[in-house]
DNA sequence: TAAAATAGTACTAATTTAGTACTATTTTAA
DNA sequence: TTAAAATAGTACTAAATTAGTACTATTTTA
């Protein structure tokens, strides 16, 4: 299925919600309440995420998270990087290279990394706006008719 | 992680030897003792790519299974597909909407779809032959020197 | 100093994936 | 006609991963 971590999914939803206010903090219960997430789920995504630069993080009375970039400097590579780790493509290229039973026998080994790269390069095209409607983005009540600031974007880089 | 299956890993193990004669048949027994994978797990992914035409297959005695194009007419896009299903890289695209509860105020939906798209045509210009070190097919002795027939592939087109 | 927030850690439950075993069906050849 | 060799199909078990929760520590502000 080539399948994304569920979190990874949930933290566009709460970096949409950051992205409203640019620079303005807001708790992770503040954000939970916002978007239906649960609490401790909104937390861990805010801390793995503020542990990658993503997000900013700020403790005490007052505190909270906050985004210091618009949506559109946020790119999904990055979400993904955060959430998931690094983007690779199976097993054999993530450091665990001496635990491949078949290695006298395979032929393919590093090369998995060029796929690799090419996926990486196509979610570096992508950011955080592409993923969201920005007439929607506050009123939070999607359509169904979204739809990327430029569709072609693929195509024509 | 963006992990990718790891059968999809053994698959193109497998195709690798199928590649070395295109139209001959081999057994899943063949296949299992010359790459050194367990046979139920060859059956396995045998089974599936068969199901999906990448692959044909021969019932019965002097049976077994043959890939009829080059290892440049196979798309990694297509492999990926036989194994893990479509390349969908949220649960909110799978066809199961239905069960996403935090529906009302999530600003994203559908629009994963255009990413998968991103990811899906970069995976349809990578073949098993770009996997592959044509010149270390045969011997199947890989010394990590392994390249790309075109490092560039992305980039170029 | 107390309260409000994130940071860190550890644990449990749920889900997914891998692997195995067994039976049915098809095909070839003696 | 029969036996053998192969894939097809199905179901089950075990392992690994992921999600979710709870609890404690630390930091910051008023």
């Amino acid at each position: 299925m080539l399948k994304l971590n569920r979190l990874t999914d949930y933290a566009v939803v709460v970096l949409s919600r950051l992205s409203n206010d640019v620079g303005t903090v807001q708790t992770a219960g503040e954000i939970s309440e916002g978007t239906g997430l649960p609490t401790p789920t909104v937390s861990k995504i805010l801390k793995l995420m503020a542990g990658s630069s993503l997000i900013e993080s700020h403790r005490g009375a007052n505190g909270g998270y906050c985004l210091n970039r618009s949506a559109h400097a946020v790119r999904v590579s990055e979400i993904i990087e955060a959430l998931d780790g690094p983007i690779a493509l199976t097993a054999c290229v993530d450091g665990t290279t001496d635990q491949c039973d078949v290695e006298a026998s395979c032929p393919i080994r590093g090369n998995w990394n060029t796929v690799n790269e090419a996926i990486k390069s196509a979610l570096d095209r992508v950011t955080l706006a592409d993923l969201l409607d920005p007439g929607e983005i506050f009123p939070l009540k999607p359509d169904g008719g979204l739809k990327l600031t430029d569709p072609n974007i693929f195509k024509t880089r």
